[in-house]
DNA sequence: ATAATCACCTGCTCGC
DNA sequence: TGCGAGCAGGTGATTA
């Protein structure tokens, strides 16, 4: 479900309320999502104020006083606050209670998702350590990108979704930014300018701050903590859209796999 | 090192 | 209506 927008959505729907509250209880139905939920942190975190709600690539991070849940919402998982009391469905795996009677409640019915705990900086954490540059990042440009492409032969469509080559762009994105860049998603990466790698870096940042403003995109389930549902899906002009019409050349747009995700692109607009 | 494929899950849609 | 096939927003691990 989530992609970078989404992910932030969620963070500043429930940063507000959860930022300076303090953790009463862990609950965990079904520790059994990606890697196992991390038994210390129904141990550890209870009587911890959650100091700020940060974003790193797909991850939140909840900062606490002796360290930091890394939580990533895998291809299907939502973050809510719900009544405490309200019974948990079976895709409902665990509950962070706070003070006031705030439950944030985990939903992922693939099971993909992580919710771990470290006490280290969560930054140095294997899963976070290597991730490429923050697409959001006002560091962030196609410099570094063109760089790092130097010589590669993959496509790229699938460096770009790389997180160890830009944290966060997902496929939706991904085909969204090239289309806007003009850039076919089968060119070889290493193939493509400096010049065109800052334009895409442009595209991508254009794309994922529009998408964020409009509260992200829902396909079938996606909703922002609020329980209200994005409207990006009315601006993608090319995901899901395959065989409709080219928004600028009227030709019909057309779909190919790449690194085994659906691609749609215009072979007329994009080189 | 790079690139491609597999694996982990459930739910939904489609064609027969 | 039922049923299998294929697909879905991610990404680490495994294989060449």
């Amino acid at each position: 479900m989530p992609e970078l927008p989404e992910v932030e959505i969620t963070r500043q729907g429930i940063a507000p309320i959860a930022e300076g509250r303090r953790v009463t209880e862990v609950r965990i139905r079904n520790s059994r999502l990606r890697w196992p939920i991390s038994p210390e942190l129904a141990q550890e975190l209870p009587g911890q104020i959650i100091h700020s709600i940060e974003r790193r690539a797909k991850y939140l991070l909840l900062r606490a006083e002796t360290g930091t849940v890394i939580m990533h919402l895998g291809m299907s998982g939502s973050l809510r606050f719900v009544a405490p009391a309200r019974p948990a469905n079976r895709h409902e795996h665990a509950d962070i209670l706070l003070d006031d009677d705030y439950c944030l409640r985990l939903h992922d019915p693939r099971r993909f998702g992580a919710l771990l705990w470290t006490r280290d900086d969560p930054h140095t954490h294997p899963l976070l350590a290597s991730l490429g540059q923050e697409p959001l990042d006002v560091a962030f440009n196609g410099a570094a990108l063109y760089e790092r492409a130097c010589g590669r032969r993959q496509a790229v469509k699938a460096f770009i979704t790389d997180s160890h080559n830009v944290a966060g762009v997902g496929n939706i994105y991904a085909n969204e930014a090239l289309f806007v860049a003009k850039i076919h998603p089968q060119r070889a990466a290493g193939r493509i300018s400096r010049a065109r790698y800052c334009v895409l870096a442009n595209a991508i940042q254009q794309v994922l701050r529009d998408a964020i403003r409009q509260g992200g995109t829902t396909l079938r389930d996606f909703t922002g903590s609020d329980g209200r549902p994005g409207h990006f899906r009315q601006s993608l002009r090319v995901y899901g859209r395959c065989t409709a019409a080219c928004v600028i050349c009227q030709r019909p747009l057309r779909g190919v796999r790449i690194a085994q995700r659906s691609t749609v692109y215009c072979a007329h607009c994009q080189r």
